[in-house]
This record gives C-alpha cells, sequence and structure tokens, in this order.
RNA sequence: GCGGGCGUGGCGGAACCGGCAGACGCGCAGGACUUAGGAUCCUGUGGGGCAACCCGUGGGAGUUCGACUCUCCCCGCCCGCACCA
C-alpha cells in the first residue's frame, strides 16, 4: 500500500540533511501552546460579531456544571465542536461558538454544608480553575460571550423568563406530592432517594404534599411530540426517547355512575371497546373518591389502614414489590355498558396522575387487571376473541391485550376490536356516557426547589394582595450572601428573615417573599439565547441578534439529557416563539450525542478513582495530542476506552509531522521541478494523494462526522509524504508539489491540531493565522487514479489481481480475465457460464449455476 | 416485559451504494542506528499449512455471480422505558 517503501533504496538521502536539521529536533508543545494561546487571546482571533453578509453557523457545545476540574469527558464534548467551529469557520461561515457555566445547583450548596465554604466561593473559583484549563485546550471560544448562570446579570433574566410564564399562565403553584425526608427537613429529588431513604442521613424518605411551583409544559405536548418532525438532524433515537416521555395516547374518558348513590367515576381507558369486559374498577389509593366511598362501610378500617400505608410509599417502592396490592373500597359503581353492578376496588397500581387516577379493569384484556383480578377472586370476562382461538376465563394464564372479534358486547357483537373501538366512542359520547380524549404521560415540570442556590422565584406573597409577581424593574430579586448553611431544617433562604420580610410591590404593604429557587434546568432552557448578547443590561437578549444565529445549528452533549435539559429547552423556545421573540420553534436544528469516556470498562468518575486528569495528558503531552486522541480513538458518538499506548501513537504522530515539516523547509532550496519519468511520476502520485486526502478528509468532518478516519487519512498522507521524502533525494523532489502538499496539510491539520498547525504555519513564513484561512479544496481530476487494481475472481473467489488504467471496458476487463494464466488455470478447459464485469472493481468468472 | 442499538485480528477500529475483509493506530516479534533507548527508522504481524491452497466478520438458514453489508431465526452484550390504563 505504501508505494515507495521497502524498496532497498538507501533511506533519507540528503533532503536538507535530517539529522542535521538547526531547528528544535522536537515539537516543543508546551512552549508552542502557550505561545499561540496568547498570541490569539491578544489578537481577539475568536471574537465574532453578525455579518449578514456571510452564512452563520452556531456552533454549542452544552455548558458545564462548573465541578472542580475539567475531565476527560468534558475535553471529547469541546473538542468535537472545536473541530466542527474551526472547520466552518475556515468554510467561510460567521461562526459563534461560546461557552458558560450551568454554575448554580445542589452539588456546591452541599458542598458549603460539609465545608462551610459559600457556593459562590467555590463555584467561581471552580469556573476560574476550568477556564483555565480550557485555555489550555486551545478552545476557540469568544469569551467575551461567557454566561454564568449563578451570576444576577444572568438570573435576573431567568426570572424575566419566570414572569413571562406566569403572565401567560403557564407557571402555577401546585399541590404535589413530593418525597421528603423527615429529617433533614427538605424536599428531596428522585434521583437523591435510595432504596427509599435518604442519601444523607438514611432516614426513611415520606410522600409529602406541598406547595410547588410548576410550568405548564403539558400545554405543549402535542407541539413538542409533532415537531419532533421538523428535527431532520436529531438522532432517531433521542426522537424516539421524547416521543415515549411525552406519551400520547388516544382513548376515551368514560364515567361509571356510583351505584346506589349520586356522582360518577371518571376513568380514561385506551381500550373502551372492552367496557363489557369491566368486571371491577379500581381507583389509586390517593384518589378523592377513595376514602369517601370507603366510609360507613364495613371495609372503612382497612381502606384506610391501606391508604395511609400506601402514602408513606414512594412509586418506585410499590413498583418493585412484584404483586399488586390493594382493597375492597365496599361500595360499586354501575358498568355503563352492561348495567352490572360491579365492585370498586383501590390498589397500588393505579396511579393518580395519570389519567384520571381510575381505571376501568378488563382482568380478560389487560395483564396488570389480569393478575390482579386472579390474586383476589375476582371475575373475568373475554368480550375480544383472537382469531383462531377461543379464551376461556377459567383456563386463561394471561391477558389477550391483542385485536379479535367482539362478543359478550351487545349490540357490537362481531365486529372487529378495532372497528368496535371507533363505534363504541361514537356510542359513549352520544349517550352522554363518555367523550374521546388524549391523555399524556408527560406532567407538568416542578420547578420549586428548597434550596439556596439558585435563582430565587420572584413572586411575593401579601395577605391582601395574596400571590403578586416581583415588578420586572425591581428584578433581581439577590440572593442574600449571608446565609447560614446547616443542611437542616430546609432552604437557608426561609430562615433568612432580610430576605422573606418585603412590601408587596402592589400595595405597599407587609409581605413574605417566595423562599423557593428554580430549578437548574430552567437556567439551562435558554441559555443559547444570552450567548447571544451576554452583557445586555436591558433585555434578556437582543432580538436582533437572535434573529441573526439562531437556531443553533449544531448542539453537542451527552445522551443523558436526552430527556430533560432538551424538553424543556424546547418547550421554553416555543413559548419564546409565540411571544415573537425569537425566530424559529425548535431551538437546536442538529443534535450530536457524543459516547462516554470510559476507563477499566467503566465510567471516569471521582468515587471510582479511575479519572485521567486533563492536566497529566497536557503536561505529558501537549493539548493537541490530547485532542487528535479523543477525535481518533473512536468515531464520536461510540463509548471508548481510554488507552496510555494509543495518546502516545497519536502523539508519535504529531512529532512525526513536526520532523517532516523541519525536513520540508531545510531541503526545500535543493528542490527542483521533477522533470523526469519516475521522479514526475512520484511527484504526480503525491499530489493525487494530497488531493484524495483534501476530498476524504472534508467528507468525513462535514458530512460523516467520522472523525477518527480523517485522522486515520491524515495519518496515511503524511506515511506517504515522508517516504517520498525518504526515497529520492531533494533535487528530484518536486517543490511546487511540495508547497502545495505542505500547505494544504497545515490547513487540514489546523482543526486538529491548532497549535502545531498555526507553528508550522509561522514557520512557513505566512503572517496571517492559519485559523483565518479557506479549508483547501481539491480538483477531481488531479485526485482520479490513473491505474486501479482489477480483482480477479473465480466463482467468487479472488484468484489473482491485475493493474489496469482507470476506466478500463467492460470487454477489454473481460478479456483481460479469460486470457489471466491463473483464471485458465482454474477454468482448466471449462467454459465460462457467465462474467460479471464492475469496471475499475472487479471481474467473476463463473463457470458454472449453483457451483 | 416493551422499544432501540451493537457483535469484525491480542486491542481501538476501517471497509461510505452488495464487489480486494482487517485501512489507520496500539500491542507484539525481528532488525538498523546507538555508550544508552521509553527517541527515530525498516520489516513482519487474522488462523491453519512447507506449499498449492483452505478457513475466517457471534451462530444457523436464505437471496445473489458475489454478503461484514440485505431478509428470517437463534445466541450474547449495551442503552432507554417500565404497573402510563
Amino acid at each position: 500500500m505504501r508505494g515507495f517503501r521497502g524498496r532497498g533504496v538507501p533511506r533519507r538521502p540528503e533532503l536538507g540533511g535530517a539529522r542535521s536539521v538547526s531547528m528544535e529536533d522536537r515539537y516543543n508543545a508546551a512552549a508552542v501552546e502557550q505561545k499561540w494561546q496568547r498570541r490569539w487571546e491578544e489578537q481577539r482571533l475568536y471574537d465574532v460579531e453578525p455579518d449578514p453578509s456571510r452564512p452563520k453557523f452556531y456552533c454549542l457545545e452544552m455548558y458545564p456544571y462548573p465541578s472542580g476540574a475539567l475531565h476527560i469527558g468534558h475535553t471529547r464534548v469541546y473538542s468535537i465542536g472545536d473541530l466542527i467551529a474551526r472547520f466552518k469557520r475556515m468554510n467561510g461561515y460567521q461562526v459563534l461558538h461560546p461557552m458558560g457555566w450551568d454554575s448554580f445547583g445542589m452539588p456546591a450548596e452541599n458542598y458549603a454544608i460539609e465545608h462551610g465554604i459559600h457556593p459562590a466561593v467555590s463555584t467561581y473559583a471552580n469556573i476560574d480553575t476550568i477556564r483555565a484549563q480550557m485555555r489550555r485546550m486551545g478552545y476557540s471560544y469568544d469569551w467575551r460571550r461567557e454566561v454564568a448562570c449563578s451570576h444576577p446579570g444572568y438570573y435576573k433574566w431567568t426570572q424575566w423568563l419566570f414572569l413571562l410564564l406566569y403572565k401567560k399562565g403557564l407557571a402555577y403553584r401546585r399541590k404535589a406530592p413530593v418525597n421528603w425526608c423527615p429529617r433533614c427537613q427538605t424536599v428531596l429529588a428522585n434521583e437523591q432517594v435510595e432504596e427509599g431513604r435518604c442519601w444523607r442521613c438514611e432516614s426513611e424518605v415520606q410522600m409529602r404534599d406541598l406547595e410547588q411551583w410548576c410550568f405548564r409544559i403539558t400545554a405543549y405536548a402535542d407541539r413538542l411530540l409533532d415537531d419532533l418532525k421538523l428535527l431532520d438532524g436529531w438522532p432517531e433515537r433521542v426522537k424516539t426517547m421524547q416521543a415515549n416521555w411525552i406519551g400520547r395516547s388516544h382513548g376515551c374518558e368514560i364515567d361509571f355512575p356510583l351505584a346506589g348513590r349520586d356522582g360518577a367515576i371518571k376513568v380514561f381507558t385506551t381500550r373502551h371497546d372492552t367496557i363489557f369486559g369491566a368486571t371491577f374498577m379500581v381507583l389509586a389509593p390517593e384518589h378523592p373518591l377513595t376514602l369517601e366511598l370507603a366510609r360507613g362501610t364495613p371495609q372503612e378500617a382497612e381502606v384506610r389502614a391501606f391508604v395511609e400505608r400506601m402514602s408513606h410509599m414512594t412509586q418506585r417502592m410499590r413498583t418493585t414489590l412484584n404483586t399488586k396490592q390493594g382493597v375492597f373500597t365496599g361500595r360499586y359503581a354501575v358498568n355503563p355498558a352492561t348495567g352490572e353492578k360491579i365492585p370498586i376496588w383501590t390498589a397500588d397500581y393505579v396511579l393518580m396522575d395519570y389519567g384520571t387516577g381510575a381505571i376501568q379493569a378488563v382482568p380478560a384484556h389487560d395483564q396488570r387487571d389480569f393478575e390482579f383480578a386472579r390474586q383476589y377472586g375476582l371475575p373475568i370476562r373475554v368480550v375480544v376473541q383472537p382469531p383462531g382461538e377461543t379464551l376461556d376465563p377459567g383456563t386463561m394464564t394471561e391477558a389477550y391485550a391483542g385485536e379479535g372479534t367482539m362478543v359478550n358486547s351487545g349490540q357490537f357483537n362481531g365486529l372487529d376490536s378495532a372497528t368496535a373501538r371507533e363505534r363504541m366512542a361514537d356510542w359513549l359520547e352520544q349517550q352522554g356516557l363518555g367523550r374521546r380524549r388524549v391523555t399524556y404521560r408527560l406532567r407538568d415540570w416542578l420547578i420549586s426547589r428548597q434550596r439556596y442556590w439558585g435563582a430565587p422565584i420572584p413572586i411575593v406573597y401579601c395577605d391582601r394582595c395574596g400571590t403578586v409577581p416581583v415588578p420586572e424593574k425591581d428584578l433581581p430579586v439577590l440572593l442574600p450572601d449571608d446565609v447560614e448553611f446547616t443542611g437542616e431544617g430546609g432552604s437557608p433562604l426561609a430562615r433568612h428573615e432580610g430576605f422573606v420580610r418585603t412590601t408587596c410591590p402592589q400595595c405597599g404593604g407587609p409581605a413574605r417573599r417566595e423562599t423557593d429557587t428554580m430549578d437548574t434546568f430552567v437556567d439551562s432552557s435558554w441559555y443559547y439565547y444570552r450567548y447571544t448578547s451576554a452583557r445586555d443590561e436591558h433585555r434578556p437578549f437582543d432580538v436582533d441578534a437572535v434573529r441573526y444565529w439562531l437556531p443553533v445549528d449544531q448542539y453537542i452533549g451527552g445522551i443523558e439529557h436526552a430527556i430533560l435539559h432538551l424538553l424543556y429547552s424546547r418547550f421554553i423556545t416555543k413559548v419564546l416563539y409565540d411571544e415573537g421573540l425569537v425566530p424559529s420553534p425548535e431551538p437546536f436544528q442538529r443534535l450530536f450525542t457524543n459516547g462516554m469516556v470510559v476507563m477499566g470498562g467503566a465510567k471516569m468518575s471521582k468515587s471510582k478513582g479511575n479519572v485521567v486528569s486533563i492536566e497529566e495528558v497536557v503536561s505529558n503531552y501537549g493539548a493537541d495530542t490530547g485532542r487528535v486522541y479523543i477525535l481518533f480513538a473512536a468515531p464520536p458518538e461510540n463509548d471508548f476506552e481510554w488507552s496510555d499506548g494509543g495518546i502516545a501513537g497519536v502523539h508519535r504522530f504529531l512529532q512525526k509531522i513536526w520532523r517532516l515539516m523541519q525536513r520540508y523547509r531545510a531541503g526545500r532550496d535543493g528542490m527542483g521541478t521533477a522533470e523526469s519519468g519516475a521522479d514526475r511520476e512520484a511527484a504526480q502520485r503525491i499530489r493525487r494523494r494530497l488531493h484524495q486526502t483534501i476530498r476524504k478528509v472534508t467528507d468525513d468532518i462535514d458530512r460523516r462526522w467520522q472523525f477518527n478516519t480523517a485522522v486515520s487519512a491524515l495519518m496515511s498522507f503524511v506515511n506517504d509524504l515522508q517516504d517520498y521524502a525518504d526515497q529520492l533525494p531533494a533535487a528530484r523532489q518536486d517543490r511546487d508539489v511540495w508547497d502545495e502538499a505542505a500547505d494544504a496539510l497545515v490547513r487540514m491539520l489546523a482543526p486538529f491540531a491548532p497549535h502545531l498547525a498555526e507553528e508550522l504555519w509561522e514557520q512557513m513564513g505566512r503572517t496571517e493565522s492559519v485559523h483565518l484561512q479557506r479549508w483547501p479544496s481539491y480538483d477531481p481530476e488531479i485526485a482520479r487514479d490513473e491505474v486501479v487494481t482489477v480483482v480477479l475472481q473465480v466463482n467468487g473467489k479472488v484468484r489473482d489481481r491485475i493493474t489496469v488504467p482507470a476506466g478500463t471496458g467492460e470487454e477489454e476487463l473481460r478479456r483481460l480475465a479469460l486470457e489471466n494464466e491463473r483464471v485458465r488455470a482454474l477454468l482448466d478447459g471449462r467454459q465460462a457460464a457467465r462474467v460479471v464485469v464492475i469496471p475499475d472493481r472487479l471481474v467473476n468468472v463463473v463457470t458454472a449455476a449453483g457451483s
């Protein structure tokens, strides 16, 4: 493959004397990287402003939570993003490439509780550390646009956003059951509950109803689902996850009248076709009717005890019990289809916050109802018969949930179940018994946090005026600095009298502030707008700037945000879009979810002690080596295993380029014009390989997103170039070809190894940064192979290879194949039954059918 | 259980539209240079066989002149969701 190697030609002829290169023999990454980082900063090389005369490209990586230090996983995301940003810049785009900090959140507050260091102090120290590390990696951010969501200049506008939603009726307060730790006196997020216990003090977590602020994301459920169709540039996987999360289902809401008293129980079902098979009903334990119905029945005490027991159990605890539990309420309802009296139960498998919190139980056709019926001896009635089978309630071992023919269903008997679903919906609506309904799995977004380190919710409670939003002119509602972090007794804000006590913006009377802060996902749901005018003090963002830059052309981040952050951002964007503040209904045109970096098979994490420090990589090999390695080690969507050997190999590659370029510079004056046949051919071959490499690298970056193969293409080309330098004395090498190759190679290197490329570029006598140059283009004519290897097969097996001019015709190839010695020997006098010719690729000689 | 993805040398991976399996790199072996090498360079490196050749992309079938690639079944691993009515 490497055409020039291994032919016994003396190695390394003069070419300026490879061993006597007067410049540094080795690339000194530390010195060069520092030099250029300083210069880029002095020149404000990566600052960018809108330029309507040029196409824009908004390249965004998910902003990080500023934990102690940058780790390898981070650098993967940023190295990919920086590659794309630099590549697009070199292709003539005006590239917005900003960075900021998701700097509110619980870890800083917990750190404060444990170490007595104020979250603001530790957070800003961490930011300084990470920013410095990012600079050492050489990422091309416009740092003037840096945002930190914990900065009052930022959260003022997060509060503005809250008020906007409040005004639109999309922010509201409601009682919601939450995980509550009685010892810590605070709410816990689901992920902070481990097997029913508080992660910090191991107390048993309770369910508690608390007043909570919510965003009405469910009002956008349809649009969030339907607009997924607009997102061509998103991974199917993420779209599927969002669609499942939203969980739209079409069905009916049906009223089941109570027997012997007024009132009815509303249920939601997607299988209203099975209503004739509803032999009992089940209410969620939390359903408001559960206790009410049981009152005065012999079952009252039992129901009361059951509901009480369930109230302490989280959803997770209920689910992990494999058996369903329930009790009879002592009351009956009337099946509106059959007129029968059916018992009303309450059970743990019915959830209050889905549908209506009550179900019609059709044990023959729902597996959960079936299990429950078998366990408690409730009747089972088949109303859908599967094709070619007759179900018998007595012998069934599981529910039949599929389609079939209606039986035991009055006037609907004989219909197929899909048709029956439509007819019965019509019938229910005509009879006033029910109505078609769409239900979602998606819940409203609970944004209250009983925590200090977040954006205060800008609401005031006044005895006279009630709930009053803080006027926009009074924003931001500042977080007080002087609070105590004890870890006991809930939010420090609630105990801070100076914060809580205020006056009502409406009547001027005494009032109390809301002490909950917002979920950090609110902060991150709009930060990509703030980048467009990060220091604007008068509005959340400059609408014109947003119109120029948005939507984000490429968003890059981990799969862990497939639902949360990405769904919330889409929601907030739609709210802003409806206000006419942003130009598109979707924030992120294309989304890329990169794989993790693992070590010893496990995700790198401090607690596992398998963290590779980025400092170590930079000081051992330099930032460029780290960047190229991370791009080369695996396709960007794969997880990959960090390997010390692998990074050393990449370092060798960069050193090899350095040495080769020093040889080129030293030997350049002695080079010629490669006129003789063999020399001409060698030079042309290099030129062809160069143009092929440009084609490959460009396509790999731009279309295929296969940076690993782009790097390997560069490696191959460098190998070829080195062979060329090794095989011929300088005088026989072509200076023009060398100049063209060196120029294009350094340009292509620029997005991968920006410091090395910049240094080489300067050495070549260029005065303007390589990062402001155009990406090299290739000439398809020059890239075209002149000769190709054509494979000769006999009955599909490779028997020989021949070299022919590219574009050799079918007839000629057939002739060459049939005349080929090896082919003839294998044919052994037999006739070719068929000859398949694929020009420039292969000839397959087939002797007989089926052989 | 449901949904999605993935199985290729000792390792990471390549093979883009059905056409040379293993590019590029790591590792390993041998060699050159060297006081030295953890620098650099050269050669070799899927398995079997002296060779012709045979086998080989998780396993089995199928379609095809031809399958890592397409279809079906099975096995294994990973991810997501999980009592959502």
